[in-house]
DNA sequence: ATCTATTTGTACGTATGTATT
DNA sequence: AAATACATACGTACAAATAGA
């Protein structure tokens, strides 16, 4: 089995914390422990690397950040193997993207071709409550905003759709991706200008499209599931970039 | 101008090097820092947050297991704001996917829509020498292998076109993606069993598919590419299927 | 090549906080 | 309520790395 720790001889020698923190992990993986199972303890450890206490507490951080350990204080505390969360990850994954500056349209191009993906692959297999649950989501919406507060909430709504639908997809990689993204739009807060009215028109036919979607969810027609997806990914593309809009990339915490 | 840190009063209680970590992030932003600024030094944190050696530290390698800092000792030395690598950012992602078990089919309904668009954005936007590179890439593997670690090397160098491409993409979401996948698929180190025989009739075809594609990358033919794109990622799964493999995940580094 | 200044890295002892029993 | 078992935080001292004189 070749070693997790592959790593060229020229780059800086790595430090103390680091390196615990990576034969930590291969001691997991070679222990076969699994979410939930306990960790040494720290006292435990400081004699098992032969480090003193800040060491090993600084490794324990790195793998806390990474989202790898929980840690509780108190009698059968200690650091505990956790998987990590999916919020943890699209956070982590946000700080990589804070630095690109991604386009709408970026975001929008792997849209328009996953969400029709995911709607078709849903189609019939979504019980009832889920269902109940974006029928709900959808009613936030039914009326055109009055002010721009409205206006945003509204926007943010609508992407909570997406977000439900994709926690509810079989497939971990899509379901991420797509989960992503609607964080990613929905961190880019949006601030539509005043001299570009709102769109009643395009707004009106994605709400229409919600809601003819979740019938052929309902219904187990995957084909027109997927169809009614890509318009509705078409015309809410076409809404963004009609609204002229000012992104505010920052960091993302916890 | 909302907070970074936003947080239910129910959760535990964050832990001061998880505070400071955060206060930090709040700080470059307010602050406006690029990739390379400067960070206070240690001993300048410990006075401004008031709060000992230890917990400034742990701060920092929160700060750096994210990706987000990089220190050096030394005259000069200290934390610096640092862009957030592509590989730390699909390791961090990674450990996040350690813990649902993709398959392989997962993984290619994604590849399946998303590489042909990505071929499709690179027809005539590719310098001569990354065609060259994407050329000398195919040579490696012309001719079938002769034995089972011969074969893995191919499939892991026929996994690197992609890889370049991906590199190539002018939709830094799209590429990231699909670098991701690619990553996936190299490390779920796959062993052929003895008893399934390689299909030299489907490696052969993925071969040609290569050859083509980087001659429709030239010519500036994107439909072609996203067809012969379309075409290469059906066999290569099909590849994948008729392989009886073994998949083994891990934990990632660095 | 050697020294020196600067800055992070490691070590360790003690005290405090926190949750379980 | 008290004892126990943990992590958490602090402060000092010293070691190591690196840039520049």
């Amino acid at each position: 089995m070749p070693p997790v720790t592959t790593r060229s001889n020229t780059e800086p020698r790595l430090s103390r914390p680091v390196q615990v923190a990576e034969s930590i992990k291969d001691w997991v993986v070679a222990e076969g422990l699994k979410a939930g199972d306990r960790l040494p303890g720290e006292a435990d450890l400081i004699v098992r690397f032969g480090m003193a206490k800040g060491t090993i507490r600084e490794a324990m951080r790195i793998l806390e950040a990474q989202g790898l350990i929980k840690t509780r204080t108190g009698p059968g505390g200690g650091s505990f193997v956790h998987e990590v969360s999916r919020e943890r990850a699209k956070a982590l994954l946000g700080n990589y993207f804070f630095f690109k500056n991604l386009t709408i349209g970026d975001i929008y191009q792997l849209r328009l071709t996953l969400e029709p993906e995911l709607a078709a692959s849903l189609a019939g297999n979504l019980p009832e409550d889920v269902l109940q649950l974006l029928e709900r989501n959808i009613a936030q919406y039914s009326r055109p905003a009055r002010d721009l507060e409205e206006e945003r909430a509204q926007h943010v709504a609508s992407l909570r759709f997406h977000a439900i639908l994709a926690e509810q997809a079989r497939n971990p990689l899509l379901g991420f991706v797509i989960d992503f993204m609607v964080k990613l739009l929905s961190d880019l807060t949006v601030y539509r200008r005043l001299y570009s009215p709102p769109n009643i028109e395009l707004w009106q036919q994605g709400h229409d499209h919600q809601k003819a979607l979740v019938k052929a969810l309902r219904d187990g027609d995957a084909d027109c599931a997927r169809a009614i997806m890509t318009d509705h990914m078409e015309t809410a593309w076409k809404l963004m970039r009609q609204q002229e809009v000012e992104v505010q990339n920052r960091f993302i915490s916890e």
